[in-house]
DNA sequence: AGGTTAATTAACCTGATGGATAATTGATGT
DNA sequence: ACATCAATTATCCATCAGGTTAATTAACCT
């Protein structure tokens, strides 16, 4: 690559007159975006604070994305893109079945809790209706690999007789979120209802345990199911 | 666009030069700002929108809340006063253990369903933060009578051997709401993502037996020894 | 070098919106 | 009947913020 091309006269500053790169650029902009909006919401957030964060002037936001819509798109999918790739390292397969539900489920706590960021994303997204993610074809072919690796180890599962056959993969998924997606989400009003820490690493820790414990119960096999067939 | 002046000379409504009624008046505010605000959002949420749909000036608002940000604190305590109320007469105690958990489980999410715009404004809250309900003395004070049942219901359970004892009563609260919210709150990224419908009357009851399935797995005491069902 | 293109900036525009000022009008008590 | 006060209206205002127009300038290519 270039050199960093330098030829500062007095000033020694690295960091002086924007080199001109547009991905950088874009990159810089999509990132300091994903905060603010995370932050602010979607009409919260504010293009001149984005741009002045970024070190660059407001004019360069639409130049690269439209508009705030778009850039709100831009960011789910960078978002939405960064938690795909986690997932693909979560390699469920190798494990006993006991061992990959609780595994599986500490993964999805510790991403939401390691991302509040994304989590409120997705909120503010859930607010407008989900239009942006409907509207982007990026995101709707981003097919989500975790739901595949569940499939394949409830399966497994099954066949042991680890775990009954009549869970399903999207009925244990949505559980499993909406779980680990509330401890960050609802945070606030939860707290302030029952005066209840959440935020704590210890009370982390237990609600961490606790949900891998909902799971493994779900879907473990008993010698007498409670299911019955009626309706 | 503003052409809806005057221009009503021989029909004469009812409900012409509004009744100073100032408590009716008030709770006609609230009831709209509240539909509008689930719907938009604290900054989405129009003051002269809210002004028109309830058929008087912008300032009348401003005249009984005396801004934005205390106009939501007010819709907040209105639909958590409603939540309370409805709580109120689930009466648990009443029941065996499994019934009062699934009665508990559907009663919850049956709410959540028929309340979207309840849960949107929780979202919304936990957006900001919860700064409102943090704010409101009122909103701190209302406890919520469900946890107080609950803890009575564990406790006959726990005695009667049908539930297990290490299970916490806010642990429980916490994954049943996160359960039953999650259906509503998360519907759109969720179904866009795995285009799994989650909207349709099918999917809610069957998503409703499952979150009771969940909860009672896991709290019962221990199947080996205690399952005496049939059914 | 010099011209071309693309990245970047500076300044501007305008609609929307929360809130304020001040006047008006209907009910109520005496 | 009239004064009083609270409920309500009509208008205005200042600011914010998304988006634009037009100029500038750094890099790249012969």
């Amino acid at each position: 690559m270039k050199a960093e091309s330098v030829r500062k006269p007095a000033n020694e500053e690295p960091t002086k007159a924007r080199r001109r790169d547009r991905e950088k650029t874009k990159a810089e902009i999509l990132q300091i975006a994903f905060e603010e909006f995370a932050e602010s919401g979607l009409l919260g957030a504010n293009a001149d604070a984005i741009a002045a964060r970024a070190g660059i002037t407001k004019r360069l936001i639409f130049y690269y994305f439209n508009s705030k819509e778009e850039l709100f798109t831009a960011v789910l999918e960078m978002a939405y893109g960064k938690m795909r790739l986690a997932e693909e390292d979560l390699h469920l397969e190798t494990l006993e079945p006991e061992a990959a539900i609780r595994r599986l489920a500490e993964f999805t706590f510790d991403f939401h809790q390691a991302n509040p960021e994304f989590v409120r994303l997705v909120a503010i997204e859930n607010i407008h209706r989900g239009r942006h993610i409907n509207s982007s074809e990026k995101l709707k072919q981003m097919t989500r690999p975790v739901i595949g690796q569940i499939e394949r180890m409830l399966a497994k599962g099954k066949g042991l007789g680890a775990i009954r056959p009549e869970v399903d993969a999207y009925e244990l998924h949505a559980t499993l979120n909406a779980l680990s997606i509330f401890s960050v989400a609802n945070r606030h009003t939860f707290e302030a209802q029952f005066r209840w820490d959440m935020s704590s690493p210890e009370a982390k820790a237990r609600r961490r345990v606790e949900i891998a414990e909902v799971l493994w119960r779900y879907v473990r096999g008993s010698p007498r199911s409670s299911i019955t067939d009626e309706e």
